[in-house]
DNA sequence: GAAATTAGATACACGACTGTAGCTAAGACA
DNA sequence: TGTCTTAGCTACAGTCGTGTATCTAATTTC
């Protein structure tokens, strides 16, 4: 039978997996304005022309390697544990924005030639819900079985998780620790839907 | 006497001003990883010797004018409106995100190469700080004077509605409504501070 | 095995940018 | 007015990246 290590070309998905797989190293080293086709093309080992047959850009690489990449874990709420529901949620937020995906997510966000070249299709992928699908999804869930007011869970209080993450990720580059992450759930997230320190000594 | 209009050259602080707000202007346009000399010496109406004679590279240009452009207003708390002030805080922020300065800092804060060219002068004047100056402030001064117990004023707390409208900025690109401020300060902050609706009703 | 497809390789012309050198002239100062 | 400083101007050589064209050879398909 064919012996795959004999071969010496990559073809069809391996080799578009090789250059999405390029192009996310790249934009992590020099940024989205730096990203060049002669760049990902030599990270990926292939000749520039092989790009060009299928992009006319590096964003356009990058944006489609998002795309097919961009797969995100969502969280599994259980039944009685809403606050390690929401530490766990918020890990995995934490664990998405340090893959390469998650990264080069938040370079984009920053670039203020990459919106010309956004695809609807890849907007609605992947910017157009990308806050809210981590504590949004366990609060919904807890709140629809009672588990607090489903009054207290509006836009803003389903974002507090996410923007204090996101804020710390900004601020110091580095991943938050669990303790900061419970700190997270329970100074700010319970108190919002009435769950504080203060509600439960009422 | 000397009649400023009839000069054809500028020098000292009108030339470098020219040249900080033109470095300014043109990140917004390019982003950082695509600002050259030549494109901020194009904008700024100077020749690169110009620049060259000063800066090594378009980034410690960007970086010079934020040093020297960064003076963000702060807070000025009152005696008895938390709220008003806080509300008033976010706005404050939300101005400052708007600014050529405001939007730079964002930019170079998911630049991989400008961090290699931070003084620690720089960071400290400009990024070490960057969270916590809008908010803190007013909290800081109400949990003194007895507004709220002070123990509940902790660093995540702090952060909370800096960390909503960063957050929002980043969702949305577009400036937050007064709404939307007011919103974070009453389902956010007050509830984190013991002042939320369900507390009041206790 | 032959034909089709396409990955990989090479070359080219061009533009943009870099960094430097050298010069002139405008402006500040004594 | 004379001197000094430096902004503005021009030119140059070199590098990098772009976009394209062409060809060979590896791989797949029939």
């Amino acid at each position: 039978m064919g012996d795959d290590d004999s071969r010496t070309r990559r073809r069809g998905q391996e080799l578009i997996k090789a250059i999405h797989d390029a192009v996310l190293e790249e934009v992590l080293e020099v940024g989205v304005g730096r990203l060049t086709m002669d760049g990902v093309a030599r990270r990926a080992a292939t000749p520039r022309t092989t790009l060009y047959r299928r992009w006319s850009g590096p964003v356009e690489v990058l944006l489609d390697a998002l795309y097919h990449q961009h797969p995100v874990e969502e969280p599994t709420p259980g039944a009685g544990d809403l606050r390690g529901d929401l530490v766990r949620a918020l890990r995995l937020m934490v664990e998405w924005a340090f893959s390469p995906a998650g990264r080069a997510v938040a370079a984009i966000l920053t670039d203020p030639k990459s919106a010309a070249l956004m695809s609807d299709a890849l907007f609605e992928k992947v910017f157009a819900h990308r806050g809210g699908t981590f504590t949004r999804t366990v609060l919904e869930h807890y709140a629809e079985r009672g588990g607090f007011p489903a009054e207290l869970l509006t836009p803003v209080v389903a974002d507090i998780g996410e923007a204090l993450v996101t804020k710390r990720l900004i601020d110091t580059g580095a991943p938050p620790t669990d303790e900061d992450l419970v700190a997270i759930v329970d100074q700010a997230i319970l108190p919002a839907i009435g769950l504080g320190p203060r509600a439960s000594g009422a």
